[in-house]
DNA sequence: AAGTCGTGGCT
DNA sequence: TAGCCAAGACT
């Protein structure tokens, strides 16, 4: 892997993400880090703006209600992220002296926080050196290096050690959100841009032929139908309204009373939804 | 360790 | 169009 040329074509196109900004904090980082697990940086940009200038420090978020945090969530997706980063809020405003801690250790005992995300803020707000690998990282991984099309199914421990043998002694941090970078926008998933690739010349696929990937397939997971559908729509009901509804009015959502019901129970027992005295239901502390 | 957990744009 | 995919974490 030639690190030169993949950082210096990160220097030359890299976007202008505002939690890339110079003045950046731990907390935008983290949060923006949160944010983009699972979700694209173009639904993530303008939550990211508004939470930043809502809660720009970590106790700022620690005194919201959970209904406020859920609601400004908004679509981002898998709202239980929210919550997660809500609790990981108070935890570093009570025991962190409100500061993002910058070691790996201590920031993978915070709620929502992997192996990824650790790293990622341990590199990326605090410049230590440490292989960030998110599933960009896997795939460029997979074609510059290993000579496949398609990273195998993931293994953290083996995945860290293959980015850790191409981390520079300097540098690393930066390389790293290169080499994310270049994932993201040139050796995307389908129809990579090889013609705009830093690394094109010595890139394994493609001195392999590109040959077709040939690792087991994983499960297509399917949506539509799903308890993770009628969550959605029951949580979207009670996001738009501003006074707790009535049952009646989340049986509109969908038509199987037994899938419905227990959609919006585990709702209420993963904290996203509260039901008040007189049986309605809304946000958590929105009664 | 395979399943679960949202949402919407793109091809 | 219907699937594929997007800076994963948790159980």
């Amino acid at each position: 892997m030639d690190v030169r040329a993949v950082v210096s074509w990160f220097d030359d196109v890299a976007r202008d993400l505002p939690w890339r900004a110079p003045d950046r904090t731990g907390w935008g980082v983290l949060v923006s880090e949160v944010m983009l697990q699972q979700t694209p940086v173009a639904r993530v940009e303008p939550v990211w703006l508004e939470w930043m200038a809502r809660w720009p420090v970590p106790s700022a978020l620690a005194a919201a209600g959970r209904g406020e945090v859920v609601r400004a969530w908004g679509k981002l997706g898998y709202p239980r992220r929210a919550l997660r980063l809500h609790e990981a809020a108070a935890v570093i405003a009570e025991s962190h002296g409100d500061v993002v801690p910058s070691d790996v250790e201590t920031l993978l005992a915070l709620p929502g926080i992997g192996a990824y995300t650790a790293r990622a803020v341990a590199a990326f707000a605090y410049g230590q050196r440490c292989p960030v690998v998110d599933t960009n990282v896997r795939r460029v991984v997979a074609r510059a290096v290993h000579g496949s099309g398609e990273a195998g199914p993931p293994s953290t421990a083996r995945d860290m050690a293959d980015v850790e043998r191409l981390l520079p002694s300097s540098g690393a941090a930066h390389f790293s959100a290169a080499l994310m970078e270049l994932g993201a926008v040139v050796c995307t998933a389908r129809s990579p841009r090889c013609a705009d690739c830093p690394v094109f010349a010595s890139c394994a696929w493609q001195k392999a032929g590109r040959p077709a990937y040939q690792g087991p397939v994983k499960a297509a997971q399917k949506f539509a139908g799903t308890d993770r559908q009628v969550r959605g729509l029951l949580l979207d009901v009670l996001r738009g309204s501003a006074t707790p509804e009535p049952k009646s009015r989340l049986d509109l959502v969908w038509a199987d009373a037994g899938q419905r019901d227990r959609c919006l129970d585990s709702l209420l027992v993963d904290g996203l939804v509260e039901q008040t005295e007189d049986g309605r239901f809304a946000l958590p502390g929105e009664s």
